[in-house]
DNA sequence: GGTGGATTGGGGTATTTACCCCAACCCTGT
DNA sequence: ACAGGGTTGGGGTAAATACCCCAATCCACC
């Protein structure tokens, strides 16, 4: 049987060193590369066609997601683990839209990472229990289960726009200057996101963006 | 010579397993436990009396200072090392109170963990570029740069004790009810929070807070 | 072909914010 | 003893916020 080729992608070398020797305590893995951002991994992809990116989630900037994406539009067949300490369901989604195969968080041990990339390299798919429960399956692909957009709260594309600025700080007049729209329509859509969500304050509304991956602290 | 006995504390599973495998493969090392939280590590700490603690920084609760902090007072002859993926001004400091002896940033690649481990068990000390050159020595112990200070903009603590209400979204009748004092007073607080730091709106001062670990997101 | 959601926008209001002014009081250090 | 910083408060104002009401447009879906 041939070595499953693992690319790992991480922001940390600490991390990403200590998780290539452990992954090398598997006969069946042969971590072929290692890259440290969404970009050079996704350079590391094009070059060495691994079987499975194990790729960390919690980096500046979420850009995994679209690298992520890209790699699988250019290597269909890679397949893609994301990593993260967050399960927050816009990262689930983002990573499912992604193509992603599996999603785990990294309280999970080190077998079950292990597990993973098995399941993956043959073909399947793997998520947390946690995550397996927010999720559904619709004609082979996976896509976030409507109990989750309900608890996620399902903002549109409009009111995410809006709140990612209002996230940022800028006023309401800012945000209608920048989106060429009238401070009236930005009220709107904050009043709508606030209500959504249950939220009430910016602080908050803040807060909430940043949990959820939408914007950077 | 004798292994250096190292108890590793870490919320990520998957984090802590690689470092152990990372850190075996040093003769001299010996992981001898693991802990997956800071109150987990105190009680690890007092039972298996480790030479050095290696802690990460990065996870929900700051308590980490104060589990650090608890068995510095109790095993003198600990030496802890932090780990982070932020190198916040106020995460220094508060390891440098706790009695850190060494601080390094997770992006850092592991011989630099192992160097430093075995700096810091030779009694020495270890920390990264960045933050050699934000901290200073006295009378062999250390702390916060006068200069990083500045940076940091030195809030006292009632300033601070108000900013964490204030970037948790209170408002400053709920803080002036939380704190027995004036709105006027809190008013007060807030304004010269923001005039230290050159921050405008309360979005922004909730985004400080939380880059500086005084709230989570 | 209509229903519903998304997007756009307006009027009005009470509350809150950010900022200006000011001044006690209490410590600590010189 | 007095200076300076920290903490406590007050008056006032312009802006911004959160929330209520409402309606026109557009587009997709059944």
């Amino acid at each position: 049987m041939e070595a499953i080729r693992i690319l790992l992608v991480d922001d940390h070398a600490l991390v990403r060193e200590a998780l290539a020797v452990q992954l090398a305590n598997w006969v069946e893995f042969e971590v072929v590369g290692m890259a440290e951002d969404a970009g050079a991994g996704l350079n590391a992809a094009m070059e060495l066609k691994p079987d499975v990116i194990v790729m960390d989630i919690d980096m500046p900037g979420i850009i995994c997601f679209d690298a992520a994406e890209r790699i699988k539009s250019r290597l269909a067949d890679v397949k893609i683990i994301f990593l993260s300490s967050a399960l927050h369901d816009h990262y689930i989604e983002s990573a499912l839209k992604a193509g992603a195969s599996a999603y785990l968080h990294k309280g999970e041990p080190t077998e079950t990472l292990a597990m993973a990339i098995r399941e993956v390299a043959a073909g399947g798919n793997y998520f947390s229990d946690e995550i397996r429960g927010r999720i559904v399956e619709k004609d082979g692909s996976y896509s976030l289960a409507d109990g989750a957009k309900l608890r996620s709260k399902i903002l549109t594309d409009r009111e995410i726009e809006v709140l990612r600025y209002l996230a940022r700080g800028l006023t309401k007049k800012e945000i209608a200057g920048l989106m060429h729209l009238s401070p009236k329509t930005i009220e709107s859509h904050s009043a709508r996101v606030m209500d959504k969500l249950d939220i009430h304050d910016r602080v908050e509304l803040a807060r909430y963006a940043i949990r959820e991956g939408l914007i950077e602290a």
